[in-house]
DNA sequence: CAACAACCTGGAGCGCACTCCAGGTCAAGT
DNA sequence: ACTTGACCTGGAGTGCGCTCCAGGTTGTTG
């Protein structure tokens, strides 16, 4: 009653990663467990595809490759890393909020350097 | 009466950018026409500083070296070329609302995640 | 059963943005 | 005159996160 196994390709074609990628994470250990078939072929579980979404989620903000392995690894010893796990969330959430931060100050800048463009003004600096 | 001439080692400090990276923009055209003193050393003007924080600033929020280096191509060729850097500055802002659309999203997950530690359950996904 | 696609492994290679280094020059203080 | 420290150049090295490859196995399709 496993509902649906993803081969390789499918798993590819859900998150958006590449199957090589998909294999340097795991490798990387930044995926476990991941199921074989018969063949020695990968068969991906639903709970994989919404794990490297989360993944690529904490990449795309930043969070690293090493600190993503160090998650996995509290996650595979069990239970009593949980408060460990929910700090690294915490923090990281931090971060993130600083920087859309960052990113609206970006934009102000960039909005104030656009204004001499749309200016009478030939002015090109500040 | 040209203000302040910064030293290489001022010029860190006040930028934030180490004495090398600033040596590597200007060897890769993002930052042009430094001043030498007599004995040859550097001396950055306050306009350079600026366009510094400007650059840490793009490149803070993801333009490439070969974008910005663009950006200086055209800046050196003169006022013809102001549209075209007007849309790269235009485009830029675009993809970094986006970064921070994409972050708020980030957010969101994160609280989901962070949702299952702070419960009684023990819930692991999703 | 032949051909072909999808997958496997271990390991090498790549692009980006720095970062560091060797070997030399220059300027100021003692 | 000598030391010290900030600076110079050209070029090599680094770390990260993939990405690609060779050489082999498996599974499907006609």
């Amino acid at each position: 009653m496993t509902t649906t196994a993803l081969t390789p390709a499918q798993m590819a074609d859900r998150t958006g990663v590449t199957i090589d990628t998909l294999r340097y994470y795991e490798r990387e250990g930044l995926l476990t467990n991941v199921e074989r078939a018969s063949s020695g072929h990968r068969r991906y579980s639903e709970d994989d595809a919404i794990w490297v979404e989360v993944l690529r989620c904490l990449r795309d903000t930043g969070m690293t490759m090493a600190q993503l392995r160090h998650y996995c690894d509290l996650a595979e010893i069990g239970e009593d890393t949980k408060d460990e796990r929910q700090q690294i969330l915490m923090d990281h959430r931090v971060l993130v909020e600083a920087q859309i931060e960052e990113r609206k100050t970006a934009l102000r800048l960039i909005d104030h350097k656009l204004s001499f463009y749309s200016d009478f003004s030939g002015a090109e600096l500040s």
